[in-house]
DNA sequence: ACACTTAGTCAGTGCATCTGACCAAATACG
DNA sequence: CGTATTTGGTCAGATGCACTGACTAAGTGT
């Protein structure tokens, strides 16, 4: 089906080595957590985010989201509080596990993205993230 | 959790935007296969692939292979077929409705690349395949 | 006030993936 | 040659993540 693989494979087989690396690391260092959650999490402001516009974020549907929010809640990585500006609505917000588990992760993210660098060249890596940006402002939604 | 995107979520998007792209195409086509399907089917050779190799370099397991491999089986997509050099093994083989179909996702996907390298220009499209491809090489256990 | 939209949940389903246990054929080695 | 190990594949069971559809409750607009 292809000799030259197309740009979609190209993509995702970094992506797949990056997000095993973290997940790695965050299992090592004692954290247990699944890549989906953490793509969730991701997404997650300062101030705490809607559970809508977090599963829109990650193009997923609010069930999933909500689904996702469970399992981050019962990790105790999330809290659910109230949205005081709209009954309805509850902010999702990062609790004081999260916030010592997010450096752990950044620094996985940063070793795995040197090592790219060492192999591409500093030039190489930065006309990467150049163009991925660049794709971003068509292929994603959210840009 | 991030304001500069890492990387890999760069890589996401568009990875995620083309896969759907195919998928729908293939969908609107007529075509009922899905995306881990569709990964699957890929790396099927012209004298077809053993079930052990397929899942290996899906980065699945062989359960997990075996499993696509039943669906496809199912939908008509592949046939296995015995290996005659070795009686433990079968060998999938993609079935006539699978090679009628292969042009319709490779329009698919050319006509996104075709996209993408007018939002980036010839050689921007350019340095980012090359940029993949030379990051194939740490990430790739098949490379 | 009444209709409509928005935030979120509940219930049910299917796909993709894993681990562990297992069998049978092929290969390696003493 | 015969046993031990490797290799190709399946079965059984469980989990995670994603979906659709149907629903409640609160906000919004006319």
């Amino acid at each position: 089906m292809a000799d030259e693989p197309n740009t979609g494979l190209l993509l995702y087989i970094p992506y797949r080595w990056l997000e095993n690396r973290v997940f790695a690391a965050m299992t090592e260092a004692g954290y247990d957590i699944t890549t989906a959650q953490m793509k969730l999490m991701q997404r997650v402001g300062p101030e705490g985010t809607r559970l809508t516009d977090l599963a829109e974020q990650a193009q997923v549907t609010k069930q999933t989201g909500g689904f996702l929010v469970d399992q981050l809640e019962k990790g105790g990585w999330v809290e659910r509080v109230p949205d005081p500006t709209d009954k309805r609505a509850r902010l999702v917000c990062l609790s004081d596990k999260a916030k010592e588990a997010i450096p752990v992760a950044e620094a996985a993210v940063a070793q795995a993205e040197a090592e790219w660098q060492a192999h591409l060249g500093k030039q190489g890596m930065a006309q990467l993230r150049h163009a991925l940006t660049r794709l971003r402002e068509i292929t994603d939604p959210y840009a």
